[in-house]
DNA sequence: CAAATGTAATAGTAATACTATTATAATTCG
DNA sequence: CGAATTATAATAGTATTACTATTACATTTG
């Protein structure tokens, strides 16, 4: 699955960026350090200027690419989910029972990223800490809305909608479908960062972990 | 309960304020208007001098009572907890079936503030407002370990405690009461919003609510 | 009523986010 | 091939923000 992932590029809505980043060298050493810095120094204290040094360009020229910091974030946000929903969808292509399809998209979901594998310049590994540590700070704005209706989240959303779908596939009487999932996925973000840094809020250690936790939590609600 | 509560005085770490504002008038006034302006601008475009435009003196002024605005947020959030643990506390007190006990509990800290009571510089409505759109924030940072250390989550991580402990009075076989209590925490303020910017990502629309989702949940859970 | 303390205003600085303009390199096309 | 066009990046800014140092004024206290 690893190198048939290679073959695709994933598409990222067009009015996040300025000037598709894949499309140059200088793009893609935007990607791979803006995941590095942010991830080490925090979306907060990151600038376009301290990118600028780390991959030995200008500050303006990552102007040509993206608007400001939060389209970036945004960028890499969506790449995160869409990585996702494509693995989610190729396990769970062909299984017909209902119970085992949930527990694998669970599993896709709420995993944690071990390794860092398909794409050369993207480190998935340290994408996912970001979206523990940054991803709400993308929609919790004054501008969520007007962003929402250009698009900018119709990825996360589908993927909460497909989990969704599988929830009420496997239990269609249940009234929280559309909770449940987005609970489970945000739910599981919290978990990871709990862990972190808050351990004693949260039962997902070694040899815990949260896709666990969640899976008992769906099955026994949905029972 | 009201009244009852209108002779308390909710007591916040001292670290997180330079000076006190509640031993004066503009501290006071400090509080209640960085409620209403962080709920109508947010936090980001939220400052110290827009703040002195409001409460009718200096930004400078501010700074004596908060070393930034972050700080103030701290304050506000921890300000929230307190009140929810206080009535919390209150209304399972004597309660002695666990049960009943917990859905006390669960009610008490997924519902939706009605209306603004008993602190009178303080509106409880909208306070509610600001810790679901921007609690996430105040640990959502790189300075969250030493700020830990330093005492700033204390009442946030006991009311998680409680109803952590009742979750394991309920079902004391149940191997993940602290992940249950920080979702129900944290998913619930997610569900609001939700429910006013991602509408499609929850089911919880009147008549139904986040605090029917999560009770149900917990109590198929913990069955 | 003088000293001490509390409170607030003035006037800054440093850093950040972003922009306008210019320079240089690469590509295209007659 | 070489002029015109376009892509790309660097320079040099500005406006805003977060925060600080200093001074001025007001209040309390012994």
């Amino acid at each position: 699955m690893d190198e048939f992932l290679q073959s695709f590029k994933i598409i990222i809505n067009e009015k996040i960026y300025v000037k598709d980043p894949e499309s140059t060298d200088l793009g893609k050493k935007i990607i791979e350090q803006s995941i590095l810095l942010i991830h080490e120094i925090g979306i907060e204290k990151f600038t376009f200027k301290k990118l600028g040094v780390v991959i030995g360009s200008n500050e303006s020229s990552v102007y040509r690419y993206f608007e400001n910091k939060h389209k970036l974030l945004l960028y890499l946000t969506s790449w995160y989910w869409s990585w996702v929903e494509y693995k989610l969808v190729f396990s769970t292509n062909n299984i017909t029972k209902s119970k085992k399809r949930l527990t694998i998209a669970i599993e896709n979901i709420t995993m944690s990223i071990e390794e860092d594998s398909t794409f050369s310049h993207i480190n998935e590994v340290i994408l996912h800490k970001i979206v523990i540590n940054e991803y709400s700070k993308s929609y919790l704005t004054k501008e969520v809305d007007i962003e929402n209706k250009n698009g900018y989240f119709v990825i996360y959303k589908r993927l909460i909608s497909r989990l969704s779908m599988m929830i009420s596939d496997y239990n269609p009487e249940y009234a929280f479908p559309s909770s449940l999932a987005s609970t489970v996925l945000e739910g599981s973000l919290h978990q990871f960062f709990l862990k972190e840094h808050f351990p004693t809020l949260t039962d997902c250690h070694e040899p815990q972990s949260p896709t666990q936790y969640f899976t008992q939590l769906v099955l026994k609600t949905l029972k």
